[in-house]
DNA sequence: GCCGTTTTCGGCCCGACTGTTTTCAGTCG
């Protein structure tokens, strides 16, 4: 049997986590299970190779009992634990919890009282008013299993908006707000603010001369569905795409607080308050107390909170509790910016199935003020648009020298997305591949296979220079395809070959964590587009927000440099 | 169950809301 993947194993302590708050245990233990579940899925390394290294415990929150667990787990397949949990709890009693306001301890009583281990049980008990004969349950109750029942909410999760919808449909209500007489400030925060792949709902934090005032109009927005009531500082709407927003008004010096609580992330505010219980203070939405003296710190900006906290400025981007508070204050990454960037190395053209010329795209590029692009159509084998025969990519080679002449002021370069087949092997042979400028290889195919292998062999050819989307991940649709990260990083380095962050917003390919344990490695990472068109070349703000929150400088984006550098990064320029 | 320049034992973030209780536990963000 294969070594459990760290998303497995992160899975596996959740649902520990679950069962234990089922089984009465104290909030600490399962706390513990649900920190060891996002270090597990954070882990750099392979947790199993780790964990028969017996250098598991070095990750935070896995501790003897967890090792125990996961030698466990290595050696016989099961958790013992779980395997008794999952025996004395059916499984329908973790998806009741879904309902809102039923928990792990209720959801627990109705089960030992009335035997109820499914939705469907809860439903049936509620149409026909059992609920109520259970102490602390009443008709309220059984109105609220109801009424989630027919908003659907018990069926599936919402799905959640990808960050260039949810930053369009921030746009369209924090530009009307700003504009109202009644508003101050009006900012952005949630993991919108800290640019995630996808958001959950949208948090707005505003001050207001006339709060009612600017809560109403909030109201009466045009993309604005429908509000709860409202209370006095704070509304919650929804719009017409089925996002949820959540407006709150604070007073001026309040501010920064709010802001810094609502940006989150919940793990990092919990590893900030922690922190600074242990000097006397006691940080919360509303200001930071001091033991020492009594009094409550107002701030105006979510920095003086990091400044009264003795930590340096955190970037958005950065606050996950992925090790930024222990940075020191001159030790704060400078983020990768946009402009930080001189060159894209993918993108299509009408070639293959992208949508305009060779000139078209080079013209554009030059117009976002880009100094070099590769064109790289996909290959002979590819299913999509046109295929690119062998003939077919020579004649580009000439189409792209002659764009290249003709066009002043950017390198147009002749390249490939080469697919890799299944042998890890490219389309085309070594001959054509040598006369290209650059070549990027993707996996477009049979993506169920295990694709280590695939992607090592690819990246073992003399003249690949990068792989795309390594993982093939789509954010909200397709799972990230079986591959042994640790492994692909460590061959990258081995053969000089760059991975890529694919910015097309449903890729973000490789992610944070992925292209963070690259860059550490001293892989070069790239940033392209993938554009398919040329309104699609600023595409890049999306790769580039993946890079920022994995921590990336200019300096660890190879197409940051000028074309020279860049090449002699290159597999085709070392040659 | 984890963790430690206040600890190897006794702690482990903060506040609001809700429905059901007679003063609060559970839930949520």
């Amino acid at each position: 049997m294969p070594d459990p993947p760290n998303a497995t194993i992160a899975e596996l302590f959740d649902e520990l986590a679950d069962l234990y708050e089922l089984d009465g245990a104290v909030v600490h233990r399962v706390l513990a299970y649900r920190n060891a579940a996002k270090a597990v899925r954070e882990a750099p390394r392979s947790v199993s190779a780790m964990t028969r290294e017996g250098t598991v415990t070095q990750l935070p929150g896995i501790g003897k009992t967890l090792q125990d667990k996961l030698v466990a787990l290595l050696d016989t397949g099961e958790i013992p634990s779980l395997t008794r949990l999952r025996s004395e709890f059916p499984p329908g009693l973790i998806e009741m919890t879904r309902l809102p306001g039923l928990g792990p301890k209720r959801a627990r009583k109705l089960y030992d009282d009335l035997g109820i281990d499914s939705l469907d049980a809860l439903r049936a008990a509620a149409e026909t008013q059992k609920l109520r004969d259970v102490r602390g349950f009443g008709p309220k109750f059984e109105e609220q299993v109801l009424a989630s029942f027919a908003a659907g909410v018990a069926e599936k999760p919402k799905p959640r908006t990808l960050l260039p919808r949810a930053l369009e449909i921030a746009e369209a209500i924090i530009a009307p707000l700003r504009e109202h007489p009644a508003s101050g400030r009006v900012e952005l925060a949630g993991s919108a603010r800290r640019l995630a792949d996808s958001v959950k709902d949208l948090d707005i934090i505003a001050t207001a001369s006339d709060p009612p005032a600017l809560l109403k109009a909030f109201a009466e927005l045009d993309v604005i569905e429908r509000t709860g009531t409202p209370g006095d500082n704070a509304a919650r709407g929804r719009t017409h795409t089925g996002l949820d927003i959540d407006l709150r008004v604070v007073e001026p010096d309040q501010f920064g607080n709010l802001l810094q609580h609502f940006t989150g992330s919940k793990a990092h505010n919990v590893a900030i308050r922690e922190a600074a219980v242990r000097r006397g203070l006691h940080v919360s939405e509303y200001g930071i107390s001091d033991d020492a003296t009594g009094e409550t710190l107002r701030c105006e900006t979510d920095g003086a909170v990091y400044e009264r906290l003795g930590l340096p400025y955190i970037p958005p981007e950065l606050r996950e509790d992925r090790g930024e508070l222990k940075l020191a204050p001159d030790a704060v990454p400078v983020l990768l910016e946009q402009t930080d960037l001189r060159g894209d190395l993918h993108m299509h053209t009408t070639a293959s199935d992208g949508r305009h010329s060779i000139e078209q795209m080079a013209r554009a590029a030059l117009e976002l003020g880009l100094e070099y692009i590769a064109i790289t159509d996909h290959s002979a084998t590819h299913g999509f648009g046109n295929h690119v025969t062998p003939d077919h990519l020579r004649e580009q080679i000439e189409k792209v020298r002659a764009a290249d002449d003709a066009i002043e002021g950017i390198r147009v370069l002749i390249g490939t997305e080469t697919n890799i087949g299944l042998d890890g092997q490219p389309d085309y042979d070594d001959d054509l591949l040598g006369e290209l400028d650059w070549v990027i290889a993707s996996v477009h195919t049979s993506f169920a296979m295990d694709m280590t292998d695939r992607l090592c062999a690819a990246m073992e050819h003399p003249l690949i220079d990068a792989i795309g989307h390594p993982t093939g991940r789509k954010i909200t649709t397709r799972a990230p395809y079986a591959v042994d990260m640790d492994r692909v990083i460590e061959t990258a380095l081995a053969t000089g070959t760059m991975l890529e962050i694919n910015s097309a917003p449903d890729r973000r390919d490789l992610n944070d964590l992925h292209a963070r344990d690259a860059a550490r490695a001293g892989v070069p990472i790239l940033v392209d587009s993938d554009a398919h068109g040329t309104d699609r070349l600023p595409n890049t703000r999306w790769g580039v927000a993946t890079a920022r929150r994995a921590w990336l400088t200019a300096a660890d984006v190879a197409n940051t440099r000028p074309w020279d550098e860049f090449r002699a990064l290159t597999k085709h320029g070392r040659r």
